[in-house]
DNA sequence: TCAAAAGTGTTCGTAGTACACCCATGT
DNA sequence: ACATGGGTGTACTACGAACACTTTTGA
């Protein structure tokens, strides 16, 4: 009723002390890369999207994404990039977003723990070494895993399908340079679907997120016409196709 | 490089201790209505998207919007309700959902204090009465706004603005029933660019978003035809146009 | 009977899909 | 030369924007 609002300096000490008393925020991070899973054991050695998680310690057999609790004065991105440098030596994420919170008090035992997600993307041809007890796993066959971790990891794989149809969000899965049916087959493993390089060149040719770079690549391993070679015009996060209906008049 | 992981439990003293020593959550909500704005000095009295704010205590002369520290073992979301319940006296939020999480530092002065968002939707037809020091802005015409919260504002209305065009979300501005007319108003106001009231309804029925009642309405001040009255389809958001691009074949 | 508002129908442009066909290279 | 993969061109479809025209009411 008093207008305290939102003004943090006007809270009082009752408040302060609930914090002090078991208040805890975690920053947890689903990192993504369309990568040959590992569990190459016969035929399907296609790329799939993968997600990097480590081995849990106190709930063994149980694997968990990478983070940890806040703390110093950093923003949350910041600290996210941090605790994915630190425990899985994963240092080039070519692009970084927010997730949603998950607040729910059962979430995990013990003391109050709020998460704040990030989902980062790491380029196809970033050559990652993991530490002892981390691995990546293919969306599709993930082991199990701690707390609500599943939940958290299906809300980026839904948020990353989505922004690949009308943003530039690939940019942090594709090589600084590719040929167009290598950026179908990243698009592919994401989406988990079959797209038609053809027409993804047109579409993203019109709207100006890929342009070519003149040069040309080598040819493949059973012949064939060397492909040229194309790129990102931006590396940073663009949106591409804003209104999908009920544009401005103009 | 010990594999800490996420698991929350695994964190040591320090940063047990860092929270202790300074760390603040707090909640914020960005509630909307379209409404008619309070200064109606002459001629545009037309509905406009609203934004409610309450005065900040100590900072005399800016507003700020509803919210205050997380306590007790409530869902975030919750925590928004009630929070605006208390302090502004709005209980009928049609729709609440997340926006980011505010994380900067300096964002306020003081103690480190993390906001994590919320947006608000209530509907037109709402009889809401706001305690003394709270009132409706419209967002075009905003007072001057404490800390961050013109930011967190425009987050919000950029988000409004395209959820609008993917999704049923008008459901949650828009009273339980309506003439399309109106409901064309809505998403003007909230759009900031006029809509076409003919073409909106093709949209949304094709859609299956929007469905007539079979009830019909009185006619307006100045004669013309009465018009047919129309409903939403559901009362929770839904995503109605997944892909703006790259469907899935077939 | 006239103005005002609602509803219907038509045309047009454009983006995206599907698919056939042509090109360049290694073996 | 032929298989293999890359690139170009051409319908076809569908959705949405714009706008003219008809219908129904109150004054």
């Amino acid at each position: 009723m008093p207008a305290a609002g939102s003004d943090p300096s006007s809270s009082d000490g009752s408040q302060a002390s609930d914090n002090a008393t078991g208040l805890r925020v975690e920053v947890l991070s689903v990192v993504f890369q369309v990568r040959t899973p590992p569990s190459a054991d016969g035929c399907d050695v296609h790329a799939a999207l993968c997600v990097l998680l480590s081995r849990t310690a106190t709930e063994p057999g149980r694997w968990s994404l990478p983070g940890g609790d806040v703390a110093g004065d950093e923003t949350l991105s910041v600290v996210a990039r941090r605790l994915v440098a630190d425990t899985m030596d994963v240092r080039d994420i070519a692009h970084l977003e927010q997730l949603s919170v998950f607040s729910d008090p059962a979430r995990v035992p013990g003391v109050r723990t709020i998460a704040s997600t990030y989902m980062g993307l790491v380029r196809s041809d970033s050559p990652v070494t993991l530490p002892e007890g981390a691995a990546w796993f293919a969306v599709d066959a993930l082991p199990p895993v701690a707390f609500d971790h599943a939940e958290i990891i299906d809300t980026a794989r839904h948020r990353l399908a989505a922004k690949l149809s009308y943003t530039n969000i690939a940019f942090a899965l594709a090589p600084k340079q590719f040929p167009m049916s290598e950026l179908s087959e990243i698009y592919c493993a994401a989406l988990g679907y079959p797209v038609d390089t053809t027409n993804l060149l047109r579409i993203l040719s019109r709207r100006a997120v890929v342009v070519s770079t003149g040069t040309v690549g080598k040819t493949g391993r059973s012949g064939g016409r060397p492909p040229a070679l194309y790129a990102f015009a931006d590396n940073e996060l663009r949106v591409t196709d804003e209104f999908a209906t009920l544009r401005p008049p103009m």
